[in-house]
DNA sequence: GACTGTGAAGCCATTCACAGCT
DNA sequence: AGCTGTGAATGGCTTCACAGTC
């Protein structure tokens, strides 16, 4: 490997393409062109072709790609030919939803615990997990050696959640409290992800139109 | 206003700012400067100044932001200056996380109506909202003149869900299952938000790191 | 002295256009 | 002929650095 300065948005693309590719390959296509991936996510060929380059080259001039190899490449790009352990911190509404959300078990990231201090919650079952006390979070990622730790509680509890996780070794924090988390180490890979930011640009681009 | 030419990731990190300004006024914070709002956003002071000058002048020299003063503009700027009524199809765990979800109501924003097609879910209540049966869904959103439809349906309904809403006379879109909406009129606002990508992202950098 | 507002420079991502294979 | 892979060109976003203002 040359470089790692890859664009983020060659990354966030490929995540897509191989969820196409995922599609593709369950209705039996064998082979498909740079031109036709863009069609399908909606992109030039161009940048599906330059996407690709970043890795190697996995095409065939004058043919096109074979599909379940490409795609077999690209999880492997992305990390997930390895079975990540994941827990989920906050049991309500939006930490069952993602309990639950197909999207995950998917793509190999299974969900191995989900915590709550709300003793309401503790020991109900959701789908396969037990909920338990948040006080067994730390213990827990440690034994378990978890690598991806989701917060879905209020924001006011987020960075204290995030401590813990740090605390326990975690490797990675996908936060969904509506407000960034700053103060993480930078060994620990962070993604803030702000459902109200992604109203706010409709209602930006709304209001522009009516003007 | 001199041009529509600004780019989106300012969008994004207004709507941050804003979000941070709420924080700081109801602390009765008064004044700020680039540098502080900067680092309470993990952003640079220039961008922040850059990102405000595509809107206009707010500050003064010397001194700083009026805080309320600039969230004020700021909020009108995203478009939150008017109540936009929302509809939230789909009344599964990730349905009623958004129904719940504080930092909508926070923003001025309305949860009016609930939908599903699951008539075990229809009628109960989820804070205000009964839930409604998504055979009404057209009528009401013509009716309430809602402004933006929240998708929250599995996939494969995905699509027919933002037909009807599309069909009702919807401003705009906000959709939440793993695969990109494409045959929606450009008329119509849309955005995506994949939460798979989010953690694969994740997964690749970690894979990064370990090589 | 402190801080904003902004043209200019620098940097990064996307698109173009074509050489290289099959 | 068809399609990939890629250097070069373009376009867009971010950072710099300083003039302007309090």
């Amino acid at each position: 490997m040359k470089t790692y300065k890859i664009p983020e948005a060659s990354i966030i693309r490929l995540s897509v393409y191989s969820r196409y590719l995922n599609q593709l390959d369950n209705k039996g296509v064998l082979t498909i062109s740079s031109g036709e991936i863009a069609e399908g996510v909606g992109v030039s060929p161009a940048q599906v072709r330059k996407d690709l380059a970043y890795f190697g080259e996995f095409g065939t001039r004058g043919v096109g790609y074979n599909v379940k190899d490409l795609n077999r490449h690209m999880m492997k790009i992305l990390g997930l030919n390895k079975a990540w352990k994941i827990v989920i911190v906050g049991a309500g509404n939006l930490g069952k939803a993602l309990s639950f959300y197909k999207g995950f078990h998917e793509r190999g990231l299974s969900v191995v615990g989900l915590f709550d201090k709300n003793t309401d919650l503790i020991g109900e079952m959701v789908g396969n997990n037990r909920v338990m006390c948040i006080g067994e979070l730390e213990q827990f990622v440690r034994e378990e050696q978890v690598d991806i730790g989701v917060i879905a509680v209020p924001s006011k509890y987020a960075q204290e959640t995030a401590d813990v996780l740090v605390e326990a070794g975690i490797k990675a924090i996908l936060n969904f409290a509506p407000k960034a988390l700053v103060d993480v180490p930078n060994t620990v890979e962070l993604r803030n992800v702000d459902l109200a930011v992604n109203l706010e640009i409709l209602t930006f681009n709304m209001g522009m139109k009516e003007e």
